[in-house]
DNA sequence: TGAGGCGTCGAG
DNA sequence: TCGACGCCTCAG
């Protein structure tokens, strides 16, 4: 008897055993397989991941697969092998891990179809007809002497040569011609001239070259405009080279024009992207030309590392310290990661590029475990910016701006050159006060305050979207002296508008880049290099590089300062070491200034007179003190819930039961109410699992979900557990 | 997670 | 007495 172990979409952390479905053959049951399975009353479409002779239930209890929707594997084996890892290391249901590896018209159970063209054939009719035939409709004769050339010929061609469909329709119902499904052919890439390397980037080409095309983790630690793009181009040359494919992560959507630009620019070769603003078609048609081979870069966001390649020989994971990597919600892995892991299965070089890579990655580099490769100079003539504090005390503010900024700022644009400001804060100000009572507008629904945004004379929750109609009273004593207090983009940008009129002005956040060509175009209109003002959150600073900008001005740099979570100084010092590097590229020399009440702080005295390499050596040297990751593991049990009593009732039990089965060297702390512990209703606490060991820290993580699963969560709440978790404190 | 079974409760 | 609703359990 042979049993299948199938992965099946569903919450539940374990394997489910069928029994083959009716006639199918021992040999079309591969790993990777979809079936179909009747599931409680549900029909679902489950994943093989291996076969056993003995099942731990009664025969009995054995229902039969339905069907086996594809005769072979879709993903490769090597997806398959990271799927189970990956469902063993995040502890997460395997059946969802795996769906991760399909698009979601396959999950959805839909049949595999290879990406075809529809075009024309000739019948074997047409094919017997004589040279010269059909001389009295010289269109008709016109496109039976393009079939004979070529033996198919896809629409699109026809059209192009004038030939509508309404002619080949006439062929075939002459029984001449018949319609077709073309295969994409998979032609040879061509890689266009590289740039010249400097000296750095030709010893680094050359250190990367020399390790090989097995797998090998590369950590290129380069400053912002030092030239990793052309590291990766002129691998991804030499990997496209030998036939194989290359697979590029990048942090977010907003990239991905320019990035595929770039590629495109430099290869004639066929380049697909993967992101989640795709369709679900379009999504299957980028991974179907992944899988198949047909495409040769496959360009994608954090989902991407899940593609199947027919040939993968290279992965680059750009930007490598970028949150983004990590999935928040649901399946919570971190892609940086896991490709990492990917590149050791499939036996591949894996580059991870940043100008301010992570600790973890730099501390696995520091070990020999990664090989470092670093470029300490800017490409071309262009010199790094310096860095100066500006002191705010006392000083005049206006829209947040001080005087010193305000005369470099005057100085810049009239020399012809552009200014950057920087304020991570969306809307017009971010609270809403009565100046009579002192009563303070708050989401309904979250430990929040409301953001004011002006324009739209709306009050909106950042953190669970809701938006309520500005008032004009204060809805507890109906005085009308409500106040804004702080500062946000909307407000700045106002009064910046008013005072600096002469030169155009953009702001650049989430509020006002609705849609992905809005940012295209406004990138395009910047490298023109006329003079502006460039306004904007974290969105300004991820990957453009904007040469003309002189100017760098970081309105609230205290924002930063003072973050709870043990990440904080690691997340302010790579933020504004990337803001910074917008400056001084292309002759200009650059200028940041640091508009600070606290130009003592010993972060703000790292940044001025380190670069981000030393300030890293050191936050290392402190996380090893506190044991904290990389140089200790964590892991974050979590509890969502209506009633903040009944979450922590839950992770107290949790904690109660696995704490006898836990080893010595596993600390368990909580349960502690989240950061903001009420967000959209819900009340979330977490128990927080430190440990000095990977190993030991892995067995917890199954101890807990053991343990999570006989607590059996009911009602409204629910539980997670998050590995290697990004926001702790 | 999603669906069904079952118990409770209020309206008529 | 019926339907609405909420809670519990099960899924191979």
């Amino acid at each position: 008897m042979s049993v299948l172990k199938l992965a099946v979409p569903t919450p539940l952390h374990t394997l489910f055993d069928y029994l083959p479905p009716a006639g199918s053959a021992e040999e079309a049951l591969q790993p990777g397989v979809r079936v179909q399975v009747p599931f409680g009353r549900r029909k679902l479409t489950a994943y093989l991941v291996s076969h056993s002779a003995t099942s731990d239930l009664e025969p009995a209890a054995l229902k039969a697969a339905d069907t086996l929707l594809d005769p072979q594997p879709l993903i490769s084996p090597g997806i398959v092998a990271l799927c189970n890892w990956a469902s063993e290391y995040y502890q997460h249901p395997p059946g969802e891990v795996f769906q991760a590896a399909f698009p979601r018209l396959l999950r959805d159970g839909k049949a595999h179809r290879c990406n075809t063209v529809a075009g024309w054939e000739l019948t074997t009719r047409g094919k017997g007809l004589p040279e010269g035939a059909l001389a009295r409709s010289p269109k008709q004769a016109q496109a039976l002497a393009m079939l004979q050339r070529e033996d198919q010929v896809s629409g699109a061609q026809l059209r192009r040569a004038g030939l509508g469909s309404a002619i080949l329709k006439a062929l075939e119902t002459k029984g001449l011609a018949q319609r077709c499904e073309i295969q994409p052919g998979i032609a040879s890439p061509v890689a266009r001239e590289p740039l010249r390397p400097g000296p750095e980037q030709r010893a680094v080409l050359s250190a990367i070259a020399a390790a090989g095309d097995g797998f090998n983790c590369h950590l290129l630690e380069g400053v912002t405009g030092s030239g990793k793009t052309e590291i990766y181009l002129q691998c991804i040359a030499e990997c496209l080279a030998s036939g194989r494919q290359a697979l590029v992560l990048i942090p977010e959507i907003g990239l991905t024009p320019q990035t595929v630009a770039r590629f495109s620019q430099r290869f004639n070769a066929e380049i697909t992207t993967l992101h989640s603003g795709l369709g679900d078609a379009e999504r299957y048609r980028a991974w179907e030309a992944a899988r198949s081979g047909s495409a040769h870069i496959v360009i994608g966001t954090r989902s991407a590392v899940f593609t199947s390649l027919a040939r993968p020989g290279l992965i680059v994971v750009d930007e490598e310290h970028d949150q983004s990597f990590k999935q928040q919600d649901g399946f919570r892995y971190s892609a940086r990661d896991v490709a990492v892991k990917r590149a050791q299965i499939e036996n591949c070089p894996i580059i991870l590029g940043s100008a301010t890579p992570s600790l973890e990655s730099l501390h696995n580099a520091l070990q020999g475990r990664y090989i470092h490769h670093r470029m300490q100079q800017r490409a071309g003539n262009s010199q790094m910016p310096a860095l100066e504090a500006v002191d705010i005390r006392k000083a005049p503010l206006q829209a947040g701006l001080s005087p010193t900024l305000l005369e470099a700022m005057q100085h810049c644009l009239e020399s012809g050159q552009q200014v950057l400001l920087f304020l991570n804060r969306r809307g017009y100000a971010p609270t809403l006060q009565c100046h009579d009572c002192g009563w303070i507008a708050e989401c309904d629904h979250c430990d929040a305050r409301l953001t004011l945004h002006r324009r739209q004379r709306q009050l909106r929750c950042h953190h669970c979207g809701v938006s309520q109609p500005l008032r004009q009273r204060c809805p507890s004593c109906h005085s009308e002296q409500l106040l804004a207090t702080g500062l946000g983009t909307e407000q700045t940008e106002e009064w910046l508008r008013r005072h600096f009129s002469r030169w155009p002005m953009y702001r650049v956040d989430s509020d006002s880049m609705r849609g992905r060509e809005s940012m295209q175009a406004l990138v395009e209109q910047i490298h023109g290099g006329d003079p502006c003002i460039l306004l904007g959150t974290q969105m300004l600073t991820k990957g453009h590089h904007f040469p003309a900008v002189a100017l760098v001005g970081i309105i609230d740099m205290d924002s930063m300062l003072f973050s709870t979570d043990f990440r904080g100084e690691e997340r302010a010092a790579q933020l504004l070491t990337q803001v910074a590097g917008r400056a001084g590229r292309d002759e200009v020399p650059g200028r940041v200034l640091l508009q600070t009440h606290h130009p003592d702080n010993p972060t703000i005295t790292a940044m001025l007179t380190q670069d981000y390499h030393h300030q890293a050596m050191a936050m290392l040297a402190r996380r090893r003190e506190a044991t904290m990751p990389p140089l200790g593991y964590l892991l974050i049990a979590r509890s969502d819930c209506t009633d903040a009593a009944a979450g922590e009732q839950f992770l107290n039990r949790l904690r109660e039961m696995a704490q006898p089965h836990l080893p010595a060297g596993v600390n368990v702390i909580g349960p502690l109410p989240a950061p903001m512990q009420r967000r959209a209703g819900r009340f979330r606490s977490q128990l927080l699992v430190h440990t000095c060991d990977r190993r030991l820290s892995q067995l917890a993580a199954r101890r807990l979900v053991q343990e999570a699963q006989k607590l059996r969560a009911g009602g409204n709440l629910s539980w997670s557990l998050d590995v290697d978790p990004q926001d702790v404190f």
